[in-house]
DNA sequence: CGCGCCCTTGACCAGACTCAATATTAGTGG
DNA sequence: CCACTAATATTGAGTCTGGTCAAGGGCGCG
């Protein structure tokens, strides 16, 4: 889930300082500062090892942070939704490379701005918890969860409000959902830690047990949310 | 590697303000406001979904961070050496369990206190940053690496500035280093996401090639740390 | 010395990978 | 709008890496 999102959704207000952090982000993204950016699908923002002079806010669209080994091998670390920073490194060089996954919107953020600021600094310490948390379920689903699993979290993790720990079942009669991937065989493979046939083959068993229909390749309609949720390995 | 020794290690000065942020740390800490801790192996700091008051400094020891599935199968998602945060949380409960691996000793921080300071923001900032690379690490190590790659990139992590982009090579005529797991093969295991058997035969295999002996189980001298390093998948 | 814990090793098995063929979709130009 | 092409996805057959199950070994500690 989006930063932005969890902030309105959950309660963690006796944490929040007397200043609205949320107003201090808003006044900054609002100066003259900040240039904006708009990017087509595959446009690449930085390259791993490149010299990380910026960092960016994600506006709009799906950007997608992954790491390359030598002979091709390649992860996806990240998938990033709206609200989302990235390109903050503790090293002087980007440790991934970040592409567009579909026409997005980014905001360039000068880093010295950004440090001298206190309401800045806590919503960027926010957002990288929160990114935190992500990484500890991904290295999960990487090292514990089984192919199918991994396809299921991954479809679950599409659908906001849905799988958490006070999901509210199924809205109405129907327990459907239309989802968007945005991403290729190849490109979901390479976050789950599978190959593009495993992820295929995942994909047409969940067909046949009824649990989803394809509508249009990166198209999804899942007919039985609960279903998918019950084989993600956390129930 | 800890996040002290990277500070120490790197001239990222052009980022740092103008503020002494050790230092400021270094206050902090000095002050009556941080409590200390000291733990035994296998003593738990904090588990999983506790409601996540309270964030800890390590000051010395190891301790490791794991989450578990309904079914018991387990992941250790952080090892994390002197210098390093944990448990902050973005949301209101811990989403991982804190266990010792060694006689350890933390520091108790107050959440409040950290957020209404800026050097203090900045610290936590730039420790999260460095998790976040290692998280990206691990996840192309859990993502794509082979059996064996694991447990070489595994020892590699153990040595401190060697298989880095800089790294030195070997110090003298001998590319020796001895060093100290503290952690079972069952742990290692989780963290690598392999089964106890699989780490144990890499290492067996590890000890025919002759890059390795093993003095006394949890205790590694690696005869030719560069033939490690070659194993890794980084090179 | 003996018990318990952890580690190692072997034999076998299964889930995921590889390679290869085919099918489907999306994009292009007539 | 359709035919053609290139890119992407699916499916099948066979292999292999790593998991499972089971037995045995080593070490520390009482």
């Amino acid at each position: 889930m989006a930063y932005r999102e969890r902030v309105a959704a959950d309660g963690l207000n006796d944490h929040r300082p007397d200043m609205d952090i949320d107003q201090v982000w808003a006044d900054y993204l609002g100066s003259e500062k900040t240039k904006r950016q708009t990017l087509k699908p595959h446009d690449v923002v930085f390259y791993e090892s490149d010299s990380a002079n910026r960092l960016y806010e994600l506006v709009s669209g799906t950007i997608m942070l992954y790491k390359l080994l030598p002979d091709g091998r390649r992860q996806v670390v990240e998938v990033l939704n709206s609200g989302d920073l990235f390109g903050l490194q503790y090293g002087e060089y980007y440790d991934c490379t970040a592409e567009a996954l579909t026409n997005a919107e980014i905001r360039v953020l000068n880093r010295r701005d950004i440090e001298v600021s206190l309401g800045l600094q806590q919503h960027v310490g926010r957002c990288l918890s929160a990114k935190m948390e992500s990484m500890h379920d991904h290295a999960m689903l990487l090292g514990r969860k089984s192919a199918m699993e991994r396809v299921a979290s991954f479809i679950m993790r599409m659908i906001p409000d849905r799988g958490t720990l006070d999901c509210p079942g199924p809205a109405g009669e129907r327990d459907e959902k239309e989802i968007e991937l945005s991403m290729t065989r190849q490109e979901i493979a390479d976050y789950l830690g599978l190959t593009i046939e495993t992820v295929s083959r995942s994909i047409s068993e969940l067909k046949r047990r009824g649990l989803i229909k394809i509508e249009k390749q990166d198209c999804i309609l899942i007919t039985r949310v609960c279903g998918i949720c019950q084989i993600t390995g956390m129930h």
